[in-house]
DNA sequence: GTTGATTCTTTATGCCGTAAAGTAAGAGGT
DNA sequence: ACCTCTTACTTTACGGCATAAAGAATCAAC
């Protein structure tokens, strides 16, 4: 599933994200949910399957049917929104500036994958429509306030956050996807990887002639960190190194007029 | 819906996309479709629907049933394979290295973008679980074949194009993206854009206030290209901005030890 | 006590991917 | 010529999904 943000009526959605529901004395039955729980539920269950949840399952887990997730919540593109702001509460809103923006900014990175790791199903959230919720916002003012201390103009600075958004984004998919799809289908994705490169080899031995430069890259790696697994090393070692030449070129802009 | 690549037999997939189909002389009635019929409609279909696509939808575009393309391929997840080699096929597999690498790369990028912009339902399929096919490698081999020629170690070439990946795939979901689901709820981006800002101003009118830094980045704006709609303007022109910045930082590398 | 709003369940609709079974076509062997 | 076995494709059916519609139960206000 691919949610775009908001389809449903956008004033509704909005004042869910930064009003919360209602509740004030009203006549019937005394609500038994909550927007918070259901949010909080349905969080739980896509950490445990992914973006593929269902409101049968988040109904289940509060003791409901999926209906009754409909008093509280528009539809599940909605939940989804709430979701997502939600998980962006979990970062912190401000980052000392003492030594400089860089150490700043790579702590931003840090938490933002890490993040993306608690949470991978948050990936899948179309980035092109933003949730504009209260802490999604909050999580890019603390980004561009860091790089506002550079003193570059609007106009780079607006490219540097988005490039920095995209690339821990990017990074953080290509390891996060890798074990939510492991866990999906069982295998982890250390035996996924040999087991598909074993067969891509069989039926194109001369791959590597192929793609030299490729083949080449694959070559000299070492452990960043032995207790992780190949491919978890892979992503962070690559993380970190993208993220290098990134801040790299935001020092170049800022020595430059 | 989020494709995994392959979940079925790797070695069927893996044969479809590097060897095709193949079709001797067998009893039976002929084939009246192909692998390659059905994965370009496949692909048309989700020009026009998105990755949310339906096998009969790809069916009916060929005069068939939704089962008949069963006879040809595994499932759904491995056509989106097939469809998302196929796409990657429109890249050029070599750059000119003769400007050196910086031009090379900016036309690589450019490229990419725009093949992201004509398929944005590629942007979903899952980078985690690489598609393996022949045209992925060689879109990856000729961005590898162009930074190779800096003569940066692999360990840092890893991150580099992973980073490069990662901006521009990021990049083109921005705009992309918002213009399919523009084109899934029939409204314009421009005007979905309008409506939610101005209901999100309306329920929290201390935006501003709230977010001055990100307020102070939404000023000075200059269109790039004024024949474009405001949306992709700025897209194009954070493209533009976040990729000279990478390039500053590849070239910052380049030039240390 | 009655009314009407509200919570939650039940049931039903229309999608989806695809399994299973059936029908028709055609090549090879007799 | 006929038979047989494989293949292409359709039909039907199943279980899953989000969610619309209708009904049951609950409680405040009058």
């Amino acid at each position: 599933m691919v949610v775009y943000a908001g389809q449903g009526d956008p004033r509704r959605s909005i004042e869910l994200l930064w009003r919360g529901s209602v509740t004030e004395n009203r006549p019937g039955p005394k609500p038994g949910l909550s927007v918070d729980a259901i949010v909080d539920a349905g969080i739980a269950v896509a950490d445990e399957q992914g973006m593929a949840f269902s409101m049968r399952a988040v109904g289940e887990r509060l003791g409901r049917t999926a209906m009754a997730l409909y008093t509280y919540v528009p539809g599940k593109n909605e939940l989804v929104d709430l979701m997502y702001d939600r998980t962006m509460a979990e970062l912190p809103t401000s980052y000392p500036l003492d030594d400089g923006w860089r150490p700043a900014v790579t702590r931003w990175a840090h938490d933002m994958w890490e993040c993306y790791g608690r949470h991978p199903w948050v990936l899948q959230v179309s980035q092109a429509r933003p949730v504009l919720g209260p802490h999604e916002f909050a999580v890019t003012e603390s980004l561009a306030t860091i790089l506002a201390s550079t003193g570059l103009p609007g106009r780079q600075l607006r490219g540097i956050v988005g490039a920095i958004n995209y690339f821990v984004r990017g990074a953080a998919q290509t390891i996060a996807e890798a074990r939510a799809a492991g866990g999906a289908t069982g295998e982890a994705d250390e035996e996924w990887w040999y087991a598909r490169s074993a067969v891509l080899l069989e039926i194109e031995p001369d791959l590597e002639k192929k793609f030299p430069v490729l083949h080449r890259l694959e070559q000299d790696r070492e452990p960043v960190d032995p207790s992780l697994p190949y491919l978890e090393n892979d992503a962070l070692e690559n993380f970190r190194n993208g993220l290098r030449v990134l801040l790299d070129g935001i020092e170049a802009a800022v020595a430059k007029p």
